[in-house]
DNA sequence: TGGAGATATTTTAAACTTAAAATAATTCGG
DNA sequence: CCGAATTATTTTAAGTTTAAAATATCTCCA
């Protein structure tokens, strides 16, 4: 009724053509534009009011975010894939939360090369008021979507994320190959 | 036929509790989760790719991004706002794109405070190159999607991006009165 | 016309971020 | 059990990013 899928334009490329190049992709890429600037928008307006409200940064508040699901506490590589940052850039938030008191790191039992990082007290009532305050904020900025908008962007971005983790994976660029049987011995 | 609304489930508030605090929030929570993690498996990606292809980092691609549509070229400032990004930040990227011969500036003819900014003919060469290449990049990484899908989300990140603008600019946390009668005059 | 306020940019300090190299510890096949 | 490969983390260097203060210029109105 308001969504027209021209299923009877031409399609531009046939099936070999369109593997890769010189394709149209001007919606994917509005897409991806209007995607980048919905987010960026959103994550500016919260880094922000963090910033004022409770004088912390965004990745603090991320990092902390991460630890609250596990009493039990996380290891920095768990942390580093869930958050999706660098192990490195982990090291030194960590570095700076434990200097602030809000949390703490010790020894993983089993594994010497591994630390646990889990919240403090004070972090964890630290982390609880600003949650609070961060779930109103979110609410308000989508405040404009209604109930049905929300369950349709998630089932969208549900598809457009296994899309993209499938792209992602299925095209490596730098050689994903887990165990290969030598690079140098296998062809000469 | 695939998409519920639970019309029928119970608002969880009435209208006068749901101003400001106490609410739920869940969807809505759930809702930023996705759309972050989504945007940053796709981001990661394109920077990935553009380093290991073309040896040149995100914010620079995305600078010259900008400057290709301005052939006259364009403030910084202009710069910063379409980049949402601090003014301090593009006078930094500016200058290093300018030392790598892909940019140049010039006095802005009419305000000597300002200076316009343009690609140079290597620079926009090279942007070409890079931008068919991450056209290609998304969409591979949106392929997962159809034309109906990529519609119902411009849509739904339109009526998102609006709410949260919305959102951001009627409730200011820094006090965004643009020319007040003077606040200490004002009352007291 | 003078000057107050607005605007454009740069500078500064601190934090964040990444990729890559370096350490250290674990695992696993032979 | 040994050593090669893997995994967990840290370190390093360079770049990105922000907020806030500092400059410089412009605008506009009383």
């Amino acid at each position: 009724m308001e969504k027209l899928v021209d299923e009877d334009l031409p399609e531009t490329v046939d099936a070999e053509t369109r593997v890769q190049g010189s394709g149209d992709h001007h919606a994917e890429l509005r897409l991806w534009l209007r995607m980048l600037t919905c987010t960026n928008l959103i994550e500016s307006e919260i880094r922000s009011l963090l910033r004022t409200r409770f004088d912390v940064t965004l990745p603090r508040f991320d990092l902390m975010a991460q630890l609250e699901r596990a009493p039990d506490g996380m290891t920095l590589g768990d942390l580093s894939r869930r958050m999706m940052v660098s192990a490195g850039n982990v090291t030194g938030l960590v570095e700076r939360l434990v200097q602030d008191g809000l949390v703490e790191r010790r020894p993983a039992p089993g594994d010497r090369r591994s630390a646990l990082v889990s919240l403090t007290d004070s972090g964890r009532a630290s982390f609880e008021t600003m949650a609070a305050a961060h779930a109103d904020w979110v609410a308000d900025l989508f405040s404009g979507l209604d109930a049905g908008d929300i369950d349709a962007l998630m089932g969208l971005l549900a598809k457009a994320k296994a899309s993209a983790r499938l792209a992602a994976e299925g095209a490596p660029h730098v050689s994903t190959q887990a165990t290969l049987p030598k690079k140098d011995t296998a062809d000469g």
